[in-house]
RNA sequence: GCUCGAGUGGUGGAAUUGGUAGACACGCAAGACUUAAAAUCUUGUGUCCACUAGGACGUGCGGGUUCAAGUCCCGCCUCGAGUACCA
C-alpha cells in the first residue's frame, strides 16, 4: 500500500475512537481545562451543506490543539432540536415532530447502509418523513433509493471525524434537558431586580420586605407600582398580592404589543423580525396587544453594555450590541398642559397602557418626554405625541376631536412595514391644547404624528426643528415655528443637528458650549423640579410566549387566572399530545388542545390548589429559551438533581473559545449572557460572561453555472389553405443555448451602440459571425421539424437580437471548469433532450456567479461526496485553505486537488516505492530547521486563530522535505502531530506505522528551539530610495556599519550609484539595506 | 442616512510590530514519461517595454508623513454587513 488511500484509513480510524472512546472528556483538575464550543446545529432534513462544517472544523481543529499542549478540552455538540420547521412539517402530515426531529438527527439508515424497517411501507414505499424530497414517491426497490434518504446529522458530523465528546450531547427538546430549562425559568420567575445592589434577588426577599415596611423604599427595575404599606399589603387576599407581585418578577405576564405574526401562528421577538417581515418565511408582522409572559432583559440593559468591554467579541458584533441596546443620555421633562377639557375628563383613568417601562409618574395634566438635548430647551416650539398616547383622547379640544381621531384610525391601520417605508411623508394633526414652557412661559401646541412611537422613551417628544431634522421637516410641513437657538448657523435649509457650537437666544445658556449647556439645563431642569437627568435604552423586554406545539411548555398552571408554578418534584412539564398541531377554532395555541390538561398536585406551599380548575400554561417557550443555557450543561449532561453540578460549573466554567454564525448576534448572544448573568446574581454559577472569545465563521458561497437559452417563438409562414392544420407545439421546437461569449459580446456590441472604436468593431464582427451561426442553425431545426411535421405550420423563430440570452441555472455536478458535459445536461431534464448548442471552440463555456448556496440554484455542494471522493482530512484541510475563517467566501471545488495532493506528497515521504520506509539517522541541519519554523508559525497562527496559513506553511514543509529527501523519524514525526488538528486520520495512521501503539491524539505539542533557526548569514536585500534592486549574502555576525561597508564595495553598488556619493545608508540588522541617493 | 468591515495577479488568498508585494494553492502554457489517456514529474506564469542583460509601472482613487507605506494620517470612490423615524 503505497498510495495514500483514504477509503481505507479513514473508516478504520473513526472506528477506532469509537471504540476507545478516544474524545471522551471527565473532569480532571490536574490538567488546566479548556473549554471549545460550536453554536449548536437546529438539525434540518435537508442536511449538510459544506459551508454548515466550516466552523466545527475550525473549532476541531483548535480543541486538538490545545489537547495536544495538555489542556483538559471540553469539546461537546448537540442539537437545538425545538423549532419550526418540524412543527410546520407536523401541521401537514400530522407527524410528531419529535419523530421527524429524530429522523433528522439520527438519520434511516443502519450500519450496513440499509435502511430502517420501520421508515419502509409494506409495498416497499419508504414513509416520506425519511424523504429528504418529499415530494419524490420512492421505493427501496428504485435502485438509487438512498440518493433521496435522509443520513441524518449525526452520520454527516461523524464522517468528517470530529474530535466531540458525544457522551455529552444534549437535545433542548429531550424532556431530560428541558427539565431544567423549566427549572430555570421557574428561578426567573421567582426573581426581581433590585435597583441598589445592581442584581437580581429571591422575590421571597421582597415579599419579605413588603410585609414588613411596604414598597416605598424598595428601588426595583419594574412596572410602576402605587406605593403601599406593610398594613395594605398583609390585608390583600393572595391574588392581590401577586398581582403586585408581577409587576416586579424578571420572568412577568403582562398586556403587551407584540409582533404578531399570523401566517405563522405566533408572536415573535425584535430580533426575529427583519425589515417589518418575519425573518423565517419573510411573512408579513403587524403589532398586536397580547397577554404575554416577557423577560425583564432591560434590568440588564447596562450590564449588558459594560460586560462588552470584558469579552473579546469582534468590533462589528459588540456594535451590532450596542445599538441594540440603545443607551442614550439625556434629561426627562414635564411639560405643564393647558385645556379646557381637563376638568371634565380628569379622573378618567387612560387605556390601553401603553408599553412604557422607563415611565414615570404622570398626573394627566402633564407630558413627560425624554430628551437628549435639553441645551436646546429653549428651541422647542410644539410636541407631538405618539397617536396611540393615553394623554391623546384626554387633552384633544371638541373642535379638533374629528381630525385627531381620524388621524389615530389612519395610523393604526398602518403595519409597522408601512410606517417605516412611509417616512418621507410627513402626517399628524393637532390636538387643540397647548403646553406651557417651563422657561418661558410660552404656550406652545401639542400635535400628534407617527414619527412619535409610542415604545420608546415617554412615546412623546418636545420637538426642537431647528436642531433636528425630524421636528424640522413636520414643522416646515405644518407651517410652525423654528427658532434658532444656534449661534451663527443657518437653519433655512435644513436643521442643525451637530453636537458642537454655541446656544443661542436661550436665556441662562447662551454662549455655552453643547456639553456645558446640557450640563446646565439639567441642573436647571432638576432644580426646576420638572425633571431629571435620565438614561434611556432602546433595549425592550423579551417577549417569552410563544403560540407554537414544538417548544418547551411552562412550568405553569392558572387559577382564577393567576398563574402559580409547577413543584420542582413534578417537572417536567412534558407535552401533551394533541390530535392536531393547529391553534384551536377560538385561536388558542396548539396546547389547548390536549384534554384534560390540568395540574392535579395539590400545592405543599399553599399556593394554588390544583385539580380541574387548575388549567395549565398553553403558550410554549421561544427557541431562545434552550439555547442560552445548553453551554452549562455540556458540563453535566446527565445530571438528575441539578442543571449542573457546582463543582463541574466551577471547573468548566466560561466558555473559552465559541465559534459560530453572526446572524446571532442579538438574539441568542444577547439572551445567553442575560441568562448567564441572572445565574450568577442568584449564586448558581460564578462567573457572569458565559463565551470570553468569540469568532464568527464567513459564510461559504455557492458558485453557480449558468447557461443561455436563446428565446424562442413559433411563427406561422403558412396559410390554413395549405391544408394545414395544427401550430407547431412549442415544445417540439428545441432550445438552443449559446456559450458565455455570445452572451458578453452581445452585451458588449449592445453597450456601445453608437461607438466604433477598434474593439467595438472586433466585437460586432465577431457578433454577426455568430448570429450567421444562430441562422444557420435556425434553418437547419426548421427543415428538420417540417420533415417530421409535415403537416403542421409554423418555423421557428430565434429572437438573438432583440431579447437577451437568458440565463439560467444549470446543476453544478453538470459542469467541470466551466465547461458543461453536453451530454449529461441533456439527460438532466426532459426538456433538454433535444436541445442544440453554440459552441466556442468546440466547447460550451458556461458563466458563472457567486451567489448564497441553495437547492434552488443548484449549486450546493455536500460534504458527503467530497468526503467519499478525496476524503475527511482533505476536506477538513480545504475548507481551512479557502480564506480566513470570518470572511465570506466563494466556494470553488478546483482547488481540492492541490489539498489532496499535498496530503499524497506527505504519505510519499513516509514511504519508498511499494514499503514504508523512514531513517533513524540524526536529522539534517536543514531538516530541523524546516521543523521548527513550521513548528514556530503554526503555533504562532493557531494562537491567533489564523486556520487558512497553517495549511500553507504544511505545504511549505513538506515541499521542503520532499526537496531535501527527508525521511528522518524525529522529522516526520514532528510533521505528523502538526498535522494532526488537520489531517487526523492521515496522522493518526502515520503515527501507527512509525511504531506507536498510542493514539496520536496523546502526542505532545511539539516544543519549538530556537536554536535550530540560528543562521551564519543573512539574504540582504539592498534597495534604493526603497526599490529592492540585489541581494546581498552577508554574515550576520557583522554590525551595521561593517554591512554598510560591504554593500558599498559591492560592485553593483557602484554600478548602481554611477560615481554619486549616497546621502544615507540605513541598516537594519537581519532585514534591510537601504541606500539613499 | 448612520455605524462597522473590506478593496492586492486570470482565481482563492499571503505579507503578524512600517522593512524583499504576490508566499501557498488553483488555473493556464510548454516539456518529460506513455501506443494513447489519466496520474505523476519538470519549467514558466503581476503588467508593459526590451524579449539576452535589464528597465519602467504596480496593492480601489487623490494627497501626505517616512530612509522605507498594502500596512500610518487626511480626503474621496466602490462593494459587503448591520441598523433605520430611538427624540
Amino acid at each position: 500500500m503505497s498510495e495514500y488511500n483514504h477509503r481505507a484509513i479513514e473508516p478504520k480510524w473513526r472506528k477506532s475512537w469509537k471504540d476507545n472512546k478516544t474524545y471522551k472528556v471527565t473532569e480532571d483538575t490536574n490538567k488546566e481545562k479548556f473549554y471549545v464550543l460550536d453554536m449548536f446545529p437546529y438539525p434540518s432534513g435537508a442536511g449538510l451543506h459544506v459551508g454548515h462544517p466550516l466552523g466545527y472544523i475550525a473549532s476541531d481543529i483548535y480543541a486538538r490543539y490545545k489537547r495536544a499542549q495538555g489542556y483538559n478540552v471540553l469539546h461537546p455538540m448537540g442539537y437545538d432540536s425545538f423549532g419550526l420547521p418540524a412543527e410546520q412539517y407536523a401541521i401537514q402530515t400530522g407527524q410528531h415532530p419529535a419523530n421527524t426531529t429524530e429522523i433528522n438527527i439520527d438519520g434511516c439508515l443502519d450500519s450496513n447502509g440499509n435502511i430502517h424497517t420501520k421508515y419502509v411501507l409494506e409495498n416497499g414505499d419508504i414513509i416520506h418523513s425519511a424523504l429528504i424530497d418529499k415530494s419524490l414517491k420512492t421505493n427501496i426497490k428504485d435502485s438509487n433509493y438512498r440518493d433521496n434518504i435522509i443520513i441524518g446529522y449525526r452520520n454527516q458530523l461523524d464522517q468528517i471525524g470530529f474530535s466531540f465528546d458525544w457522551s455529552r450531547e444534549v437535545r433542548t427538546s429531550d424532556p431530560k434537558y428541558y427539565k431544567w430549562t423549566q427549572w430555570i425559568f421557574k428561578q426567573i420567575f421567582n426573581s426581581w431586580y433590585n435597583k441598589s445592589t445592581d442584581k437580581a434577588e429571591n422575590i421571597a426577599d421582597l415579599v419579605a420586605i413588603f410585609e414588613k415596611e411596604g414598597n416605598a423604599n424598595v428601588n426595583a427595575v419594574g412596572e410602576e407600582t402605587p406605593v403601599f404599606s406593610a398594613e395594605e399589603w398583609n390585608a390583600w387576599d393572595i391574588k392581590k398580592q401577586r398581582a403586585i407581585l408581577m409587576n416586579y418578577r424578571l420572568a412577568y405576564l403582562a398586556d403587551s404589543w407584540v409582533n404578531w405574526c399570523p401566517a405563522l401562528g405566533t408572536v415573535l421577538a425584535n430580533d426575529e423580525v427583519k425589515d417589518g417581515v418575519s425573518e423565517r418565511g419573510g411573512h408579513p408582522v403587524e403589532q398586536k396587544l397580547m397577554r404575554q409572559w416577557s423577560m425583564r432583559i432591560t434590568a440588564y440593559a447596562e450590564r449588558l453594555l459594560q460586560g462588552l468591554d470584558k469579552i473579546d467579541f469582534s468590533d462589528s458584533l459588540k456594535e451590532q450590541q450596542k445599538n441594540w441596546i440603545g443607551k442614550s443620555q439625556g434629561a426627562s421633562v414635564k411639560f405643564e398642559v393647558r385645556c379646557s377639557m381637563f376638568e371634565v375628563e380628569e379622573s378618567q383613568t387612560p387605556n390601553p397602557k401603553p408599553q412604557t417601562p422607563n415611565s414615570e409618574h404622570k398626573t394627566p395634566n402633564q407630558i413627560e418626554v425624554f430628551t437628549t438635548r435639553p441645551d436646546t430647551i429653549f428651541g422647542v416650539s410644539f410636541m407631538v405625541l405618539a397617536p396611540e398616547h393615553p394623554l391623546v383622547n384626554l387633552i384633544t379640544t371638541p373642535e379638533q376631536k374629528d381630525a385627531i381621531e381620524a388621524y389615530q384610525k389612519q395610523a393604526s391601520l398602518k403595519s409597522e412595514r408601512d410606517r417605516q417605508s412611509d417616512v418621507k411623508n410627513i402626517t399628524g394633526a393637532f390636538t387643540g391644547a397647548y403646553a406651557i414652557h417651563p422657561f418661558t412661559g410660552n404656550k406652545i401646541p401639542v400635535w400628534i404624528g407617527d414619527y412619535v412611537l409610542a415604545s420608546y422613551g415617554t412615546g412623546a417628544v418636545m420637538a426642537v426643528p431647528s436642531g433636528d431634522q425630524r421636528d424640522w421637516d413636520f414643522a416646515t410641513h405644518f407651517g410652525i415655528d423654528i427658532p434658532n437657538v444656534f449661534e451663527g448657523v443657518d437653519i433655512s435649509k435644513g436643521a442643525f443637528a451637530e453636537k458642537e457650537g454655541l446656544i443661542a437666544n436661550s436665556d441662562f445658556l447662551n454662549g455655552l458650549k453643547v456639553k456645558d449647556a446640557i450640563k446646565k439645563a439639567i441642573h436647571a431642569i432638576e432644580e426646576k423640579g420638572i425633571g431629571t437627568g435620565k438614561t434611556n435604552y432602546r433595549l425592550r423586554d423579551a417577549i417569552f410566549s410563544r403560540q407554537r406545539y414544538w417548544g418547551e411548555p411552562f412550568p405553569v398552571y392558572y387559577q382564577d387566572e393567576i398563574p402559580y408554578l409547577i413543584e420542582d418534584a413534578d417537572l417536567p412539564v412534558t407535552l401533551p399530545e394533541v390530535d392536531k398541531y393547529l391553534p384551536t377554532e377560538d385561536g388558542e395555541p396548539p396546547l389547548a388542545r390536549a384534554e384534560n390538561w390540568f395540574y392535579k398536585a395539590a400545592s405543599p406551599t399553599g399556593e394554588g390548589k390544583g385539580g380541574v380548575d387548575s388549567r395549565m400554561e398553553f403558550n410554549t417557550m421561544p427557541g431562545w429559551a434552550g439555547s442560552s443555557w445548553y453551554f452549562l450543561r455540556y458540563m453535566d449532561p446527565h445530571n438528575e438533581n441539578e442543571f449542573a453540578s457546582k463543582d463541574k460549573l466551577e471547573y468548566w466554567n466560561q466558555v473559552d473559545l465559541y465559534i459560530g454564525g453572526a446572524e446571532h448576534a442579538t438574539g441568542h448572544l444577547l439572551y445567553s449572557r442575560f441568562w448567564t448573568k441572572f445565574l450568577h446574581d442568584r449564586g448558581f454559577i460564578s462567573f457572569d460572561e458565559p463565551f470570553k472569545k468569540l469568532i464568527n465563521q464567513g459564510m461559504i458561497l455557492g458558485r453557480s453555472s449558468f447557461v443561455y437559452r436563446l428565446a424562442k417563438s413559433v411563427g406561422a409562414t403558412s396559410s390554413i389553405e395549405d391544408g394545414k392544420k395544427d401550430i407547431l407545439p412549442m415544445s417540439e421546437v428545441p432550445d438552443v443555448f449559446v456559450t458565455k461569449r455570445f452572451y458578453d459580446i452581445r452585451n458588449i456590441v449592445l453597450s456601445h451602440q453608437n461607438q466604433y472604436t477598434k474593439e467595438d468593431h472586433e466585437a460586432r464582427k465577431e457578433y454577426t459571425r455568430y448570429c450567421e451561426i444562430v441562422n444557420k442553425l435556425e434553418d437547419r431545426i426548421t427543415e428538420k421539424l417540417k420533415l417530421k411535421y409535415p403537416d403542421k405550420i409554423g418555423s421557428v423563430d430565434y429572437c438573438y437580437t432583440d431579447i437577451s440570452p437568458m440565463p439560467i441555472h444549470v446543476d453544478i455536478s453538470l459542469v467541470d471548469n466551466d465547461i458543461l458535459d453536453i451530454e449529461a445536461f441533456k439527460s438532466w431534464r426532459e426538456e433538454y433532450k433535444n436541445a442544440e448548442f453554440i459552441l466556442e471552440d468546440g466547447k460550451y463555456i458556461c458563466g458563472h456567479e457567486v451567489e448564497k448556496m441553495s437547492k434552488s440554484k443548484y449549486n450546493v455542494q455536500t460534504p458527503d461526496e467530497l468526503v467519499e471522493k478525496f476524503g475527511a482530512d482533505t476536506l477538513r484541510c480545504y475548507e481551512m485553505f479557502l480564506g480566513p475563517l470570518e470572511q465570506f467566501k466563494p466556494w470553488d471545488v478546483k482547488g481540492i486537488n492541490g489539498v489532496n495532493n499535498f496530503l499524497r506528497k506527505l504519505w510519499r515521504l513516509f514511504h519508498q516505492g511499494e514499503s514504508f520506509n523512514v531513517s533513524n539517522e540524526v536529522p539534517s541541519k536543514e531538516a530541523l530547521k524546516t521543523l521548527h519554523k513550521t513548528i514556530k508559525k503554526i503555533s504562532e497562527d493557531l494562537d491567533r486563530y489564523s486556520f487558512n496559513t497553517v495549511v500553507s506553511t504544511l505545504m511549505i514543509a513538506v515541499n521542503e522535505l520532499t526537496e531535501q529527501k527527508c525521511n528522518n523519524q524525529n522529522i516526520l514525526e514532528g510533521i505528523i502531530i502538526l498535522l494532526a488538528p488537520y489531517a487526523p486520520h492521515i496522522s493518526e495512521e502515520l503515527w501507527e506505522k512509525l511504531g506507536h501503539t498510542n493514539s496520536i491524539t496523546q502526542a505532545n505539542w511539539p516544543t519549538f528551539d530556537p536554536a535550530m533557526l540560528v543562521e551564519d548569514d543573512f539574504e540582504y536585500p539592498v534597495s534604493f530610495n526603497g526599490k529592492m534592486k540585489f541581494k546581498l549574502l552577508l554574515p550576520t555576525s557583522l554590525n551595521p556599519k561593517e554591512v554598510e561597508e560591504e554593500v558599498m564595495k559591492f560592485e553593483k553598488t557602484i554600478q548602481i550609484l554611477e560615481g554619486k556619493s549616497p546621502k544615507k545608508v540605513i541598516v537594519v540588522p537581519k532585514k534591510i539595506v537601504n541606500v539613499v541617493v
